[in-house]
DNA sequence: TGTACATCAGTGAACGCGCGTTCACTGATGTAC
DNA sequence: TGTACATCAGTGAACGCGCGTTCACTGATGTAC
């Protein structure tokens, strides 16, 4: 072969990290496949030796920021005492740094809708890494049963992305960080609250 | 002139009425001219007697879009008793019926990340009408200092839209109705509960 | 009221352009002898 | 160890296609007389 053992597989890595980035800041559909091998240091020709369509070349890059943002959140979370993971996640998420910076962000705010709308295979590939990362969080909830727990995960997430999703909207604008605040707080809140279960001092709900 | 004083504005408003909900269907960049004015019973070339640009179609449409579903929501709250209102409107926003509709739903988890990607005269256009319905859900949160209720007005809003946005990227699968329930009943207990003001019975937070 | 003309919403062919994809080719390296 | 050959990642021109946009034209209607 032309070039040693592992060059293949790093070009190929190259080009899904850089257009994970440029995918979640310009959208799925935002940018081609030339600007993308471009990035990678490549001309257009050389795209199909790695990848079978640009759709494939989207999940796995869409796969890819995932994790990486999992990854991320990961080693935040876990320098922190574990009744605490949960609140740093949030302020993780709902910083200024993630709104201005989609391209190492979330893939959800940034590319869920227009993934929801392909085909069902990248759908449903995201769907996959949606519920690794709803698994994810639920492991930070702190003193709930797993059931509860999930769903507190879930709810969460959908604050958190969707405040994200708001504030991006609202540009850097004054609306934008009123936006964060609110989701922000939102989230911790119900963090701390204890839906239906377990844990001593004051339940008492309804 | 060829019509009546009024056709033109009717085919106008026609082509404006069938893109807003073909673009949130399929998205801000998922359908084209030609088969937007094919929607509308006409050929292409007219279009531009009617938009200066497409880009100027889909900041209409998605006004449009706005104002049709704040004045859909608006009709669903006003008949249910002041206090009820918000609840009323997590009910009908994050229904299985508005995740499989996204044609005739709320904008925001349709097309709002790809909006916030376009042109700032768009982003901007979309900013403003979230700031109106940010008011308009503001004036249905109960028992609350205007400040206040915005600020859970705008949390409430986030976390339907991202409920939604991670509704839709489930598809109709277990998953999907398992987050539809996760998001409704954490706005419901948000919505329930009194952030930092007014109202008697049982205060004391932090 | 009737007739000639002007208007302009709508038509459909054509434009330039960028896109995803294909393909013949290159040339540095691994492999066979 | 040295040499001839095979491989295949990467190149760059070319393809077909669909898109947004332009334009010359049409013909039903409003308006002027």
């Amino acid at each position: 072969m032309r070039y040693s053992r592992e060059h293949k597989q790093e070009t190929h890595d190259r080009i899904v990290r850089k257009a994970s980035v440029r995918l979640r800041e310009k959208g799925a559909h935002g940018i081609g496949v030339a600007d993308l091998m471009k990035e990678a240091g490549l001309t257009h020709g050389g795209f199909y030796a790695h990848f079978d369509s640009r759709e494939a070349l989207v999940i796995e890059a869409f796969g890819y920021a995932m994790d990486r943002a999992m990854e991320n959140w990961r080693k935040q979370s876990d320098q922190v005492a574990p009744e605490k993971q949960l609140t740093q996640m949030v302020e993780t998420y709902l910083s200024a740094l993630h709104r201005d910076n989609p391209g190492h962000g979330c893939s959800i705010p940034a590319l869920g809708a227009e993934i929801a709308r392909e085909s069902p295979k990248t759908r449903k590939a995201f769907a996959g890494k949606l519920d690794e990362m709803i698994e994810m969080i639920t492991d930070y909830v702190p003193n709930l049963p797993r059931k509860a727990a999930r769903k507190q995960a879930i709810a969460t997430l959908a604050t958190m992305a969707g405040t994200m999703l708001l504030a991006r909207i609202a540009g850097s604008s004054e609306l934008s960080d009123e936006v964060l605040k609110a989701g922000k707080d939102s989230a911790l809140e119900a963090a701390k609250r204890e839906p239906k279960a377990t844990v001593p001092k004051k339940a008492k709900q309804n």
